[in-house]
DNA sequence: CCATCTATGTGCAAACTGCATATAGATAAT
DNA sequence: ATTATCTATATGCAGTTTGCACATAGATGG
């Protein structure tokens, strides 16, 4: 099963789009600088669904991004509470975020093109096929 | 790099979405039965950018697709070449493509939500902010 | 006989992800 | 003061997916 919602998933189940955090964090980071705790709870906004995005898979995918200098980082403490380490969007981080876009958009062609695909094929087959 | 188009991928370099094929596999098995050649090449309909789908992809994904019966396999001899494998659609694997479908509306959803969140943010800052 | 096309498949390594767990400072409750 | 909870960051692990390379083999044409 494809892990999505509601056919029970498990560990290494993927659902959705690969990787689609890292635009949704590029995104946000776009918009000023912040750190990973703060940066998980703005992920809300883009609502996957119910999960409300795993931090592990965030963090994670914040120092991957550091570390093809896509953002950089810097420790600060915050007026309450541990030490946060702070990201900020950098050049290169910017036009990646634009290829981004451009993959995304290609993605959306393709999704249509199968909805398309779908709607005409059942057009045809709009009769209840009682399959076994 | 998310392994897109243009972006020079690897191996296990992943892109789009997630286990694409086997919902485009299982539409194409709604028409009627098929091979994992013939599938293959019908595959191009769905207009994967620019590569034409890894044929060792495909002929897994039927496997497993028969391993969880959502389809059922026999042997045929064509009027010419190898003997062939071929695929029909069960009814457990209709209704696996029905949740497929939401997946991908969901999916959809969520791209498009995406996207709204990006041009509501970049009409914010269209000048063009030289990023370093 | 050899190259090529048709057709199906395996091996492998890289990559991604969700869950569990670890760490640790700060804050609130008892 | 001790304990629990919140904030904040991170690692380990195992399961899953994927593309590339390669293997196999029958059929067909030169």
């Amino acid at each position: 099963m494809p892990g999505g919602r509601g056919w029970g998933g498990g560990r290494g189940c993927r659902r959705g789009i690969n990787r689609f955090l890292e635009p949704c964090l590029l995104l946000l980071l776009h918009g000023g600088e912040s750190h990973g705790y703060q940066l998980l709870e703005n992920l809300s906004r883009f609502g996957f669904g119910d999960a409300p995005a795993d931090s592990s898979t965030v963090y994670r995918i914040l120092r991957s991004l550091e570390e093809k200098d896509f953002v950089t980082s810097r420790w600060t403490e915050g007026d309450s509470g541990p030490a946060r380490r702070v990201y900020s969007l950098s050049g290169k981080g910017d036009r990646y975020l634009q290829m981004w876009v451009e993959d995304l958009r290609e993605t959306d062609r393709i999704l249509h093109r199968f909805f398309s695909e779908y709607s005409e094929h059942m057009e045809l087959h709009c009769e209840s096929d009682g399959k076994n």
